[in-house]
DNA sequence: CTCCCACCATGCGTCTGCTGATCGTCGAGG
DNA sequence: CCTCGACGATCAGCAGACGCATGGTGGGAG
């Protein structure tokens, strides 16, 4: 588990690194503001430890601009403030949890554990077409309740048709999202790849999911075949 | 938004119910443990609030109860111990905040509101799949009933998998987390490290629980192979 | 010192992506 | 209806990528 500390008392900042690096988590440290902004837009962290007194840019500053970025990551909130206002505020920004200095480690420890608990992952849609279903996420194909193995090139090929059901979909289209923009080889491969995908994804008697649309490209069937 | 307040102290209680329900929830009360068990049964809230020290059943037994039949309301604790670890305790137990008495009334209004704005998810304590399970407090990993042992590095690319089981999960990605985020070396070592997980914790004649995803990475059977 | 953990390097077997050639099929025009 | 040309499908084959096992190295804890 990824973790964001941003800390400007140095001490602190080393403290709670160590710390957590013993609790098995990967750590990084920001010592103002602006960086710490820089580096949880730059990554991808499981959770963000954030002081509320930063030089440069606040730690409400940093929610608020993650928030209005659609950023959800976690983030737990310290300050060495106890005016009861702040906390009200800092949650109603869009932290998660909230210590007030000084506090116990293990304590901080359990609220990050129940932070990262919640978790932060909306979904992408599942793609179906008849009983043909897709999840970019899980990086699965089924017919039905059986899953089907796709190799990477016929699995982004797939989806993109699939994103495109019931559209005829160009060669030249199909070339340039699939493969590289500037690809330069032979538009053979496509149709190499559609045979590829027809053998995996077709159910005997029943007429290709996938459809030559002669002059034009392909077209996936929007029932799936 | 409805409420259950579970309380015994009954002017604390009256306190409560008054204050949330002028600021617009709809509000029913138990004054001991068993009641608020029922209560919290028979109906849907979208939130409780429940202290530890009852008569009858601990808070810590109805949330227990409660997320032991999957039921994930939201339960933000009160406690007037201050012993930082009956904190830790709540929040591994699934306890979704915790607030030590006395505290104040805007506080707690602003705690409430951030538990309600999460809503309610599967968020058990314990990660599962299938009968292999994984408690970050504890760091144990057990199949079935027996205990497996692993390394920090083999617990940690475990814990980072099951966070996202079902999920095709990119070797850059576990870098990142799993290991540092400016990880220079070569991404061999991921695969020595699922070697070394699926040595421990597959059982025989069984898939893997990793599954390898060709040209994507890895994945986690979410019945745990 | 010894053990264990993290990591590295190597080698091997398999799978993928792509090419080039051949074969099949569709459809317009005679 | 038949012919022919263009388009599409299929196949074999190869180079390189990929995943995995293994043994070895180094460093830190006990």
């Amino acid at each position: 588990m990824r973790l964001l500390i941003v800390e400007d008392e140095a001490r602190m900042a080393t403290a709670l690194q160590r710390g957590l690096i013993a609790e098995g988590f990967t750590v990084e440290v920001a010592l103002n503001g602006p960086d710490g902004l820089h580096l949880a837009r730059e990554n991808s962290y499981d959770a963000i430890v954030c002081d509320i007194m930063l030089p440069g840019l606040s730690g409400y500053r940093i929610i608020e601009a993650l928030r209005a970025e659609q950023n959800w990551v976690p983030v737990l909130v310290l300050s060495a403030k106890d005016g009861e206002y702040d906390e009200a505020d800092a949650l109603d920004l869009g932290a998660d949890d909230y210590l007030v200095k000084p506090f116990s480690f293990v304590v901080l420890l359990a609220r990050l554990r129940a932070v990262l608990r919640r978790g932060v992952r909306p979904r992408p849609a599942i793609l179906a077409c008849g009983d043909l279903t897709l999840d970019p996420a899980a990086r699965a194909v089924r017919r039905g309740d059986t899953e089907i193995e796709l190799t990477p090139r016929e699995f982004s090929l797939l989806e993109y048709l699939m994103r495109r059901a019931g559209d005829a979909v160009s060669k030249a289209d199909i070339l340039h999202h699939v493969w590289d923009a500037h690809y330069e080889g032979d538009a053979n491969v496509i149709e190499v790849y559609v045979g590829y995908l027809r053998r995996k994804i077709d159910q005997p008697f029943n007429r290709h999911a996938v459809q030559t649309v002669r002059g034009a490209g392909y077209r996936l069937a929007v029932d799936g075949g």
